[in-house]
DNA sequence: ACCGCACCCTGAGCGC
DNA sequence: TGCGCTCAGGGTGCGG
């Protein structure tokens, strides 16, 4: 946050975090299973009465009008992850797939969180005057139950977000081409994924059919553990480092699940990057910054048209 | 089969 | 003050 500017309220602490956060926040599988923890407890049992949606776009892999037909009527019976997708099941045995995409939220009515708020209102806007946030235009999903309790809403702002009805028996291609979950990647799964392979060790990594669930910065910040440069080719990396890729993977991941869960409140975290596990990144937008092993500034640069963060002493 | 890359989208931030 | 530009990236699909 630019503190050389005065702010039109005095700006506490928790607001710069918040900033902050939303700067580098996406959905990657920590942030989609802290959204499932909190989710499933106000979804699973619950019968659907209602289906409200945002006009169509491509964010309805499922349209509208076969949306409502599908899921009026039905019970979730349970919340499941697959790598960054949740698949809820419902009582006929169909599922609904939901993908947060890069800025999809998902929360019970009468959340207010300043994540949903523009960076103005969040500067702005006094806390005690803070209120539930009320849909939008950017709210494609709202689900009403015959309880008549709280509703659920999917917000996504940029639609890189995805909602599909999968039918009873039927196989999406999105879940079955997965990779086993990155919270139970194995050196051995890694090994075998990158032999003969030129592609870069971290675009191996960010491959959802080779491991499910590992994004941009946790990639960046496992192979910063692992002391493994981000170009390097995959079919070049030894036995040891795709044992520590992978169980970096695995610590990155768990890690951030237990800080997102931590600091979340009385209040869903809507895009799941509530957590304080920024706090502890290595060098995920650390450009510039030194390294905090060796001092040296961190570089960046482009990887698969994704900004990749490395030491260039530390990783080779 | 494998790999690189364009594309979808909107808001923040910045230079002028 | 505001305009226009760049950047952010998950996943899909296509061309080489």
């Amino acid at each position: 946050m630019d503190t050389d500017k005065p702010a039109k309220w005095p700006v506490p602490s928790v607001f710069m975090r918040v900033n902050l956060w939303f700067k580098s926040g996406m959905p990657e599988l920590p942030e989609v299973e802290v959204t499932r923890r909190k989710i499933a407890p106000r979804l699973v049992g619950r019968v659907i009465a209602g289906v409200h949606t945002a006009p169509d776009s491509y964010f309805f892999l499922t349209k509208p009008p076969e949306l409502k037909r599908r899921l009026v009527g039905r019970a979730v019976a349970g919340l499941e992850r697959h790598g960054k997708y949740l698949v809820a099941a419902l009582d006929d045995a169909s599922r609904l797939l939901l993908h947060l995409g890069m800025t999809g939220q998902l929360f019970v009515q009468g959340s207010s969180s300043l994540r949903l708020l523009s960076s103005t209102s969040r500067a702005t806007l006094k806390p005690e005057d803070q209120t539930a946030f009320t849909p939008d235009g950017h709210t494609h999903l709202r689900l009403a139950f015959e309880d008549g309790g709280p509703e659920v809403w999917f917000r996504d702002v940029r639609k890189f977000g995805k909602v599909l009805w999968i039918a009873r028996g039927a196989d999406d291609e999105r879940l079955s081409r997965l990779g086993p979950d990155a919270l139970t990647a194995t050196g051995d799964l890694l090994w075998a994924a990158s032999r003969g392979k030129t592609v870069a060790a971290k675009n191996l990594l960010l491959n959802q059919s080779v491991i499910a669930g590992v994004g941009n910065i946790y990639a960046d910040e496992a192979l910063f553990l692992s002391g493994v440069r981000p170009t390097r080719k995959a079919g070049k990396l030894t036995r040891k480092e795709c044992d520590a890729l992978a169980a970096n993977i695995r610590k990155v991941m768990q890690r951030s699940i237990e800080t997102g869960g931590s600091s979340i409140s009385d209040y869903i975290s809507p895009d799941g990057a509530d957590g304080s596990y920024q706090d502890e990144r290595q060098v995920y937008a650390r450009k510039g910054q030194a390294c905090r092993v060796c001092g040296t500034p961190i570089r960046k640069i482009t990887l698969g048209q994704r900004g990749t963060h490395f030491c260039g002493v530390c990783q080779k």
